[in-house]
Order: C-alpha cells, then sequence, then structure tokens
RNA sequence: CGGGAUGUAGCACAGCCAGGUAGUGUACUUGUAUGGGGUGCAAGGGGUCGUGAGUUCGAAUCUCGCCAUCCCGACCA
C-alpha cells in the first residue's frame, strides 16, 4: 500500500478525515468551515435525496422553494427560536461593493446599507410561517404539506467534514395542522421514515426516541428523533422531527376557520435531515481500507475489471464484460466496466475499495477459458471463483446479501455496545469507553446539566420502547421510572 | 474568544538552530519493459518559500507586524 489512510485503531478522527479526502467526497474549501462536496460524494447524496424524496411524495408532501435570505425581525417572533439560533447567524448588512478609493480592490459601499439586516436562513421556520399566514384561512386549506431541499448556514466554531459545517444541505419539511393530534401524528410518521431511511437505505440502526427539553429544538415543544452508534461508541442525531405546537402560529399570526366557524392557531411540525448523513455513512460501516458503502447508496454496485497481457486478451475480456455488464443493467444494477490502461489491475482494486464499490468482478484469460468471473465483496473483503452461469442472480443476491451484513454488522456493534448501569461509578467508568449508556434519570434539567458537565455525556433520547420500571437517578439517587440513553455525541 | 502548533511544487514533508545556486517522496509528462493486490527502469516539466516591513553585501533561514489553517476548550444538525 503506497499511501495507506491511518487505521480506526490509531486515530479515528483523522481516519475520517482522511477517507473522505482520499475517497473523493468532499473537501475543504477556501472558505472557512465551507466545503466542497466532490462528484463521487454529491452522487451518493442524490441516491439519498431520491430515496428520502420518494418517501415524502409517498406520503402526500409536495416540494416548494423558500428565499435564502430571512428579514431579522422574522427571526425574533418566537422568543426560544431566536434564543437557540442568535448565536450562529450569517448577517448581510449591504448590498454593493464599490472600487477601494485607495487602490486595494473592492470595498463594502458604506453608502449601501441595508434598512433592515438580512439573515442568511439557519433553518426556515419563520420566513415559512409568515407565507403561511398568507396561504391557511381555512381548514380547508389543512394539513398543508410542505417540504423544501436547501442550504442552510449556521456558523459554527469548530467544523468537520459533513459532520458539522458551516454551511449544509438539507431537507426541511414544514407541515401545517387542524389539530395537535394530528401534527403530533405527522410528526411521528416522519421520523418512522427516518429510521427507515436509516436502516433500509443506510443499513444503519437506529434509535428511536424524544429529546428532553434541554436538548429539543428551539421553538419546538417536542422534538423526536433517531441516534445511531459510530463504530467509535459515539453517538450521532441522525434525523429530528418537530412538534411545534402552536408557537409558530401564533409568532406568525397564523390562524384558521374551523369547520363550526371559530378561529383557531393552526399546529404545526417540522422535521429535517441533512449532509451530515454521508459522515454517519462513513463512520457506520467503513474500514481501514475505505469506504464500505450499502448497495442501495453505492452510485457504482459492480465494477469490472479486466487483466490482461495483450490487446487480443483484452478485446476478449471486454466483449464478455459487456454481456455480464448489460445483464446487470437489465437488473437495474449500476455496473462499471474500467478498462483504463492507466492503471494495472492491484491499483484498480485498491481504488475500487478505498471508493467503496460493494461488488468487484475480476475477469483474465484463465477465467475466461474456464466461463468464470473472480468475484470479491467489499464488506468481507473475500473473494470466490464464480461460475458465468446465472451471474446476474447470483450478484443480485450477493448485493441484498450485503446491504444485509452491513446492517448486521452495525447493529451487533451497537448492542455489544450498549449498557445497563445502576451507579454513578459505573456510569463514569463506562462512558469512558464509550457506547451507549441506559440508565435512570430523575427528570430534571439540573441533572441532566450536571451530568454533562461532569461526564460530557448527553442524554441521547428517552427512547420509545423504554420499558417502564423502578429504579434510582445515577446522579441523585431521586425515583425514576424508566431508562434513558445516555452518550457522548458528534 | 482563551491555550498550543503550523504555513516551502497538486499532495505529504526536509532545509531554518549555526544566513550564501530551493530539495526528497508522491503525483504529473514522455519512452520502455510489465500486467491475478497500489509495477520496475530511464528521462523531463513544475515553487512570488503565507504576507508586509526591518536587519544584512546577501533572508526560506534572524527580528517585528499582519493573514490563514489545524489541534485542545466553550457552542452545535
Amino acid at each position: 500500500m503506497a499511501n495507506a489512510i491511518p487505521t480506526r485503531e490509531e486515530n479515528y478522527s483523522e481516519w475520517y478525515n482522511e477517507l473522505i479526502k482520499r475517497a473523493d467526497l468532499a473537501e475543504n474549501s477556501a472558505v472557512r468551515g465551507c466545503m466542497v462536496i466532490k462528484p463521487y460524494g454529491y452522487s451518493i447524496w442524490e441516491k439519498m435525496q431520491r430515496a428520502l424524496d420518494d418517501m415524502f411524495k409517498e406520503t402526500g408532501h409536495t416540494n416548494a422553494y423558500f428565499p435564502l435570505f430571512i428579514p431579522k425581525s422574522y427571526l425574533s417572533k418566537e422568543a426560544s427560536h431566536v434564543e437557540g439560533f442568535a448565536k450562529e447567524c450569517a448577517v448581510v448588512t449591504h448590498y454593493r461593493l464599490k472600487n477601494d478609493p485607495n487602490g486595494g480592490g473592492v470595498v463594502v459601499d458604506p453608502e449601501a446599507k441595508l434598512e433592515e439586516e438580512l439573515i442568511v436562513r439557519p433553518t426556515s421556520e419563520t420566513v415559512i410561517w409568515s407565507t403561511y399566514k398568507n396561504w391557511i384561512q381555512s381548514y380547508r386549506d389543512l394539513p398543508l404539506l410542505i417540504n423544501q431541499w436547501a442550504n442552510v448556514v449556521r456558523w459554527e466554531m469548530r467544523t468537520r467534514l459533513f459532520l458539522r459545517t458551516a454551511e449544509f444541505l438539507w431537507q426541511e419539511g414544514h407541515t401545517a395542522h387542524a389539530t395537535a393530534d394530528e401534527a403530533m401524528a405527522e410528526t411521528r410518521q416522519m421520523l418512522e421514515i427516518y429510521a427507515r431511511f436509516a436502516e433500509e437505505w443506510m443499513a444503519m440502526p437506529v434509535v428511536k426516541g424524544y429529546k428532553t427539553a434541554n436538548e429539543r429544538f428551539a421553538g419546538a415543544d417536542e422534538t423526536l428523533c433517531i441516534e445511531a452508534m459510530m463504530q467509535d461508541g459515539k453517538a450521532l442525531q441522525a434525523g429530528t422531527s418537530h412538534f411545534l405546537g402552536q408557537n409558530f402560529a401564533k409568532a406568525f399570526d397564523v390562524k384558521f376557520q374551523s369547520k363550526n366557524g371559530g378561529l383557531e392557531y393552526v399546529w404545526g411540525t417540522s422535521w429535517g435531515m441533512s449532509t451530515r448523513m454521508m459522515g454517519a455513512l462513513v463512520m457506520a460501516h467503513s474500514d481501514d481500507a475505505g469506504l464500505v458503502l450499502p448497495p442501495k447508496l453505492a452510485p457504482t454496485q459492480v465494477v469490472i475489471v479486466p487483466i490482461y497481457r495483450s490487446e487480443e486478451q483484452l478485446a476478449a475480456i471486454t466483449e464478455k464484460a459487456k454481456e455480464i455488464s448489460a445483464g446487470l443493467k437489465k437488473a437495474g444494477i449500476s455496473v462499471k466496466f474500467d478498462d483504463s490502461d492507466a492503471n494495472k489491475p492491484g491499483w484498480k482494486f485498491a481504488e475500487y475499495e478505498l471508493r467503496g464499490v460493494p461488488v468487484r468482478l475480476a475477469m483474465g484469460a484463465r477465467d475466461l477459458e474456464n466461463g468464470t468471473v473472480e468475484v470479491a465483496r467489499r464488506d468481507t473483503k473475500t473473494k470466490e471463483t464464480v461460475s458465468l452461469e446465472g451471474i446476474v442472480a447470483y450478484i443480485e443476491g450477493l448485493l441484498e446479501d450485503i446491504q444485509h451484513n452491513i446492517y448486521q454488522k452495525a447493529l451487533a456493534l451497537r448492542e455489544a455496545n450498549t449498557h445497563y448501569v445502576d451507579t454513578w461509578e459505573q456510569f463514569t467508568e463506562q462512558i469512558e469507553k464509550g457506547g451507549f449508556l441506559l440508565a435512570h434519570w430523575d427528570g430534571t434539567s439540573e441533572t441532566e446539566d450536571k451530568i454533562k458537565e461532569l461526564s460530557k455525556a448527553t442524554i441521547r433520547c428517552i427512547p420509545y420502547n423504554a420499558p417502564q420500571e423502578e429504579g434510582k437517578c445515577i446522579l441523585t439517587g431521586k425515583p425514576s421510572s424508566q431508562r434513558v440513553l445516555f452518550a457522548r455525541a458528534y
């Protein structure tokens, strides 16, 4: 190996950074905290978008687009919302540049100061609810089920490729409903969609649950989330779905006339999933040789590498490879035949492993003679020689198997690193080793803060399926009726 | 914004302490032999040494300012 990436064991965080760059997913840009998503990375994101978008459409949502800029005054209409985001907003103050009279390029034209400053959206609740006010008059206008694909900006102090960038891409759904029950059902439904996407497409098991008041979205009455475990045992919030109550309806005066003639405030939800999932995908499955992509999201699912000495051999192999690729494509599998002469087979093997292509076929003179092909799977790095007879069905099965296998592997990792702890001593000892800790908590924000301060662990969620049981808070010893999920998080 | 470090070829780095022709690996170009796990050999192209000033006959090297990036904290999808 000429330029090996650091191993996960050596330095997990450096392994992550290096892998993102080497696998051609993204790189840092000239602007601090902003990344360039490279074609290979973007094509994975496009697959994620497609899968999610289809699920949104199936559940009755439609896409729309709202502006990038938000008048400053909008942001402050919902008190806890502005409190949550104010510290990380980019602000537009001017609309024109002019030549520097001192000759140093261009400067901001002080004459061109905006009357009201514009905020670059950190999220779009305010601009959307101010629009919904015009769209909603009657119960007949409800529910309003809208999603937008957009970029948002949050001026983070410390950034990391995909996991935390100053600008990121996401989708944000914003819905309005006539009743609290309906809005809550929507909130739950969207969390189910996120969980399904994470588990079925990303092959990443998640824990579904409720955020505590501390961790709730700024402006929400309830935040549901899915939490995943990365290979280093840390938690990553993978998607959130918020029940906004009537908070934004009241802030933006969005009322509707009900069937019986009354005037009522609308109930809202919002939900989002971002390019952070790209980081999750990397950290959930990849290994020291590079990316391991779930077949359902891999831009290229199968690569065929010819091994040849002469032009004649290459021609014969090409003919066979074209035949195989046609068969695979017909079955809906994306295939690349890499007959470029720029690199040797060994180089190509390493390169496609780095890029996480799930299945590699190598075909040489020997195979041609025997009517076989060498099939290598990325997840287990095992190879076997397989007859060309029925090869398409074989690979279809193999891709499903890989998708299933990496999910099981991630699930096994999570289960092996999820612990029940009952004392503060156990808690502090175990948290250093990483993983999810299920422990009793007295339900107060003060205790939660204290635990965070002492251990750097946060309550990731109160799991949906938390069984009711008597217990004592690990810190204060006060009574508790269920365990909550603690972890250190990204 | 506090603490620490670093800016030299596309990338990774040496050279700086003890000032004197800008170097190594890799990538790139050409040729050649190779080809079942990052190929060998040969030749070649590429650098305002982050930036501005100062010291000096002479600065990548010494001094001061500025800028940028990274790491550790506070903040966070």
